[in-house]
DNA sequence: GCCGGATACTTGAAGCTTCAACCAACATGA
DNA sequence: TCATGTTGGTTGAAGCTTCAAGTATCCGGC
């Protein structure tokens, strides 16, 4: 690597831009969760993929790679949402070695409670200002480079 | 707000897309800083902004503004960057109140030697996995995106 | 059956971010 | 000029993420 493939001033004018957004916009539903909902943005997607899965119920693995959490970071917080009383943990059935993640009626009724504000705040920041074809275009790139990468790291 | 206002599956696939491809990149670009360089995405983007900066020079404030970091944030993260000697802080001397951060010979060492590592990382997982037609739409999108979003943290 | 290695997850410590409280210097107006 | 409020920045504690190490279970070959 003695010899540096440099950024262009366009390339790194996308770059910038693009990282700025999505940082300003993550910071932003960040503080709006733990403000009117008391939970960080990961708390949220965890709620919302045991919402979305089989009997309210997963994996650890299997929730961590759907969030792209780390085992260490799932585990953390499932264990801070199971104080909550939010989640419960039980032995899973099939593998003496895994855990299962079972969505309670607490949980429920936190994630329903934050819903709204944050769907709003998604909106507000993000798809309201964008125009159906901006849309379209932004959401054709995300998913090709998201396929793309998956399928690397998969490879790898 | 008893009624919301829900994404439709596309715009919620739109949102989902673009929220995990920047996760993902954040996360791998943060893995290789600290590994090959031995520091975080954010110490990294402190030592480019005060390279850029007059004379290596930087109020904390404008720095955090720059950046889009909390006070607090710069604060710690500028006391740790000291401690390892990539920058000092002195007074400013127009307004006793101030700080300033000053990037040390260290500190440029140690960016230019990140440097390569981080833009080659950039490259391969954002820039050379998009056409020039995409890196436009892109860019415009995003860029259009951060000016209306300014604006109006400015306007409040 | 059982031994070695892989897998699934947990744990504790260290670092980073956030929040609330704080201090010092500036600015304004009486 | 001095009291009051504002601004610029720091600090310590609490929570979250990461990393390295550890435990328990499973699997494959002998």
């Amino acid at each position: 690597m003695t010899d540096v493939l440099w950024l262009s001033d366009e390339e790194l004018a996308t770059w910038r831009a693009f990282h700025a957004v999505s940082r300003f916009i993550d910071g932003a539903l960040d503080r709006q969760l733990t403000k009117d909902s008391g939970m960080s943005h990961a708390h949220y997607a965890t709620l919302v993929a045991l919402s979305e899965a089989e009997e309210g119920t997963a994996r650890m693995g299997d929730l961590a790679d759907f969030l792209q959490f780390s085992p260490s970071r799932m585990s953390h917080a499932v264990a801070r949402m199971e104080r909550d009383g939010w989640v419960e943990r039980r032995r899973c059935p099939t593998d003496g070695r895994g855990q299962e993640a079972v969505l309670t009626d607490t949980g429920r009724a936190a994630l329903e409670q934050a819903a709204p504000g944050h769907v709003h705040e998604v909106r507000r920041l993000f798809v309201d200002r964008l125009s159906r074809e901006q849309q379209a275009q932004l959401r054709s790139i995300a998913e090709v480079l998201m396929d793309s990468l998956e399928e690397e790291t998969r490879r790898v």
